[in-house]
RNA sequence: GGAGAGAUGGCCGAGUAGGUCGAAGGCGCUCGCCUGCUAAGCGAGUAUACUGGGAAACCGGUAUCGAGGGUUCGAAUCCCUCUCUCUCCGCCA
């Protein structure tokens, strides 16, 4: 959420800010609505001084009957309240609507541009694999090697599902250790373990809801919503609480699967891994003082690299731009790993930092110090990494011509000594 | 699922025949005094949000005692609904 006070000293700036992620209306109607709140807001509670006021006065009469006009005007008094603040109720729910509908604004270092075409690349990492024979799809090299079974789960239970078996369980089960390990033990990261559902509190302060409900999978009893990504309950951890300095930098980990719809992109990435309803995911979470959100960024995704590095597979890493960076996030890094099996470097890990947004709207605070006003801390996250799409990599990088697949160096003690899989 | 108990400020904990309660007391914390240092002791201060005025320091208003409604001139205190926590029973991994 952005802070009401500076739309209102800075609308146009915030207007034109809002504009480089593409849409240009965005605060239509925010000066009305935040006038007349304000005026009512105004009026209500010079009536409710008055009536505690007299009301106080009453109290000290000990014969009521000495005070019948008073009680008598109080009594319109309050009804009067009550169809102000009953107005004032509606223009808040207004105002609040309109405000949870605002992306954020983009960092100043965000580059401007209108899609991914825009995009910036930062640097790349690794020799691309050079193959003597045609490298496959990691869809078939799974199928296979018996290790990934689409066919047997859209029986269970639909398209974009994976029953991984095997070795192919095993490996999954194996990268995501690697990596809590790795996060855990040498960049200094608590390990959590979330719940997997959360209700529409938290999904709001990290900025999933209110716009965007249909890429989220719904419970129908208890009205609770399966996470998109550990991002959501672990942020929430520190929902409407108030830091102490000394506590931060704050620093998360954590596997979770995540589950997502994918409404609206029907007949995209249909085969394979890459695009699934639900996928594993480590994800790493920060809560930093507003000063060090920047250098935090860079180690967040300095952190998530070092996974791709350990595994030696190759990357680039993508500033994106103003028109592709999330609702929540103010600057993303994507870090795309190459794919032989389609040419091509796929997102597999995007680290953001939220600036204060996520914080004003879950109120995350901290002190400066013992007397100082709480303030909002700044909120970070990324992949490290998304555990089904490093699986991918490492299956079509790893491939060898007679269809077997070299466990990686790193993972091999995860894999029970395994040097291959075939 | 059945029965019961509870939810108050950073923490503990008073407060229910409605008013003087943003809320006793204690602890913690901050500042000052005292002390050779530390401890003890003494004094003062110590919630948040919105909002008005002010350059600021600061001063004023409103709201908040789990959440939301209701009764009343007036609600932490009375009524209703919901949520969460705890105990016992049942069930269950």
């Amino acid at each position: 959420m952005l802070d009401m006070k500076y739309i209102r000293e800075n609308l146009d700036e915030a207007e034109r800010r809002l504009a480089t992620r593409g849409g240009a209306f965005y605060l239509a109607g925010f000066r009305e609505l935040d006038d007349e709140r304000r005026r009512l807001l105004h009026a209500s509670e010079a009536l409710k001084a008055e009536r505690n006021r007299v009301s106080d006065e009453i109290g000290k009469v000990k014969d009521k009957s000495q005070v019948q006009d008073q009680i008598l005007g109080m009594r319109a008094v309050s009804q009067k309240i009550k169809e102000q603040d009953e107005e004032l109720k509606q223009l808040d729910e207004k105002l609040q609507a309109l405000l949870l509908t605002l992306p954020n604004l983009p960092d100043p270092t965000t580059p401007l541009g209108a899609s991914e075409n825009d995009n910036v690349e930062i640097r790349r990492w690794g020799n691309l694999p050079a193959f003597d024979f045609d490298p496959k799809a990691h869809w078939d090299i799974g199928e296979g090697l018996g290790i990934l079974d689409f066919e047997r789960a859209a029986k269970i239970t639909g398209a974009r599902f994976c029953l991984y078996r095997g070795a192919g369980a095993r490996l999954e089960r194996a990268l995501l250790n690697f990596m809590l390990d790795l996060h855990t033990g040498q960049h200094g990261y608590e390990e959590v373990l979330p719940p997997f559902m959360v209700n529409r509190d938290s999904m709001t302060a990290t900025g999933q809801l209110p716009k965007f409900e249909e890429d989220l999978f719904r419970l129908v009893d208890p009205d609770y919503l399966l996470i998109p990504t550990a991002e959501v309950p672990v942020t929430n951890i520190h929902r409407g609480e108030i830091l102490k300095r000394s506590d931060l930098p704050i620093r998360y980990t954590a596997y979770t699967p995540c589950f997502r719809r994918e409404a609206g992109s029907y007949g995209k990435d249909t085969r394979g891994l890459i695009r699934q309803h639900q996928f594993n995911k480590v994800e790493l979470v920060k809560f930093t003082h507003p000063s060090e959100s920047a250098a935090e960024l860079e180690k967040l995704t300095a952190d998530a690299e070092q996974v791709l590095q350990l595994l030696r597979l190759p990357y680039r890493v993508m500033a994106l731009c103003s028109g592709d960076i999330g609702f929540s996030a103010a600057k993303t890094y994507d870090i795309e790993v190459w794919l032989p099996g389609q040419s091509c470097y796929r997102e597999i890990s995007s680290c953001s930092t939220f600036g204060d947004f996520q914080a004003r709207r879950a109120g995350i605070r901290f002190r400066e110090d013992e007397k100082g006003k709480p303030e909002f801390v700044h909120t970070l996250n990324g992949s490290g990494l998304a555990v089904g799409r490093t699986l991918v990599a490492v299956l079509e990088n790893y491939q060898q011509q007679d269809g077997s697949v070299l466990v990686p160096e790193v993972l091999r003690p995860y894999m029970g000594g395994m040097e291959r899989i075939a």
